[in-house]
DNA sequence: CGAAGAAACATACAGACTGTTTGTAGATTC
DNA sequence: GAATCTACAAACAGTCTGTATGTTTCTTCG
């Protein structure tokens, strides 16, 4: 009745099937509230199959965390385009980042629930380990070397929250513009003018 | 054997008794990894004063994210001094935000589990009617009129969001200095420079 | 005061879900 | 092509959630 098919094939395939179906679900109702047993039925397959190939629901969901992270950083790098100044290179990439984020739920998925689920630090690695690192490596360009590189990497930290809440905030309102004119000038201020403390203080 | 106790403080008493519970379990195990049964023994209680007072297991949790951010709001005011220019009133708010939240779980509360579980719609109108509004006044003070305030709305959410990952680093690291000079630098650069675009693009 | 009623709580129950165990069909190895 | 291993299915045990029902304590009012 049924091709033959390798094992590994026969694993892709159940895996991929789990993992789609598993997207869906828990972009609609959070990790809570989806449960294995309509996960599999989604899926064409029963929990059995789901229970031999994850260690549990949460490796799942980790396992489309971070699929949806690594397709996240491949669609900004595909839309990159080489900028006149660093700082044009910073907002081209957010732009980026901001339509990348508004596909389906990913806002959910990647800022509310993944960091819920799978923890802070969890979430971070994944960050670093797909796109994370640029932000940092645009920023002491822009920066140059009039500021410390641990200075900047929590300037990147600061700023990757900013464009966190941005891309929040657009899949709320849809205002982009606003919000991506705002960052223009966060960005902007902040590059041209540096930690100077103009304030004199402490 | 027991002092006779009206029912409204029998009520007020077992409230209080759950929600502190509540808020130590929740803040050590997340939402989904606490249980009903966990919670009313730890209280002292069993389950069906749990559901006599609370609708459900997330409405403890919503009283015990109401109670916690208007606690956080309390000490913030407690703490608040009048300072010498709105940037500066800006700063010493935010200091007093960043020590508010390193207390026992309120991070992992406030800005992590809350957020998936009431989802971020209610927690902003938790913010909101907290101590939300002050960050947007203070930005106004800071900005005058120089800036529309749809933009300063904006810049406050932007803001508060540096303010947020701020505090979860602090709370990850111990860096507050770094982190409350970093802040510095981003809200005087911005205020001092405005929004005018030097880039003179679009 | 004291019975009727209501509120506060405890106990028992039904359904659902999670992870594990056991069983079976299909693939791989020698 | 028999032995073995992988992929999957089905059944099971335990826990949790929310509800329904029962009991105790307080309140109300004649």
């Amino acid at each position: 009745m049924q091709a033959r098919r390798s094992n590994s094939d026969r694993s892709q395939e159940t895996r991929e099937a789990l993992i789609a179906a598993a997207r869906v679900l828990f972009c609609e109702k959070g990790f809570g509230g989806t449960g294995t047993p309509e996960l599999a039925e989604r899926a064409g397959l029963t929990r059995g199959a789901l229970y031999h190939h994850y260690k549990d629901k949460l490796a799942v969901f980790q396992a489309v965390v971070e699929a949806e992270a690594a397709e996240v950083a491949r669609e900004i790098e595909e839309n990159t385009v080489e900028a006149e100044t660093p700082v044009q290179a910073l907002l081209q990439g957010a732009k980026a980042y901001f339509r990348a984020m508004q596909q389906a739920g990913r806002l959910r998925l990647l800022l509310v629930e993944g960091p819920a689920v799978l923890g802070l630090e969890a979430m971070r690695r994944i960050d670093l380990e797909t796109g994370g690192l640029e932000l940092r490596r645009g920023l002491e360009a822009a920066f140059g070397d009039t500021v410390p590189p641990e200075t900047i990497a929590i300037y990147a930290d600061l700023v990757s929250a900013m464009f966190d809440r941005a891309a929040l905030a657009i899949g709320a309102s849809g205002a982009a513009q606003a919000y991506e004119k705002a960052i223009e000038g966060v960005l902007v201020s902040l590059v041209n003018q540096g930690p100077d403390d103009p304030t004199g203080r402490d």
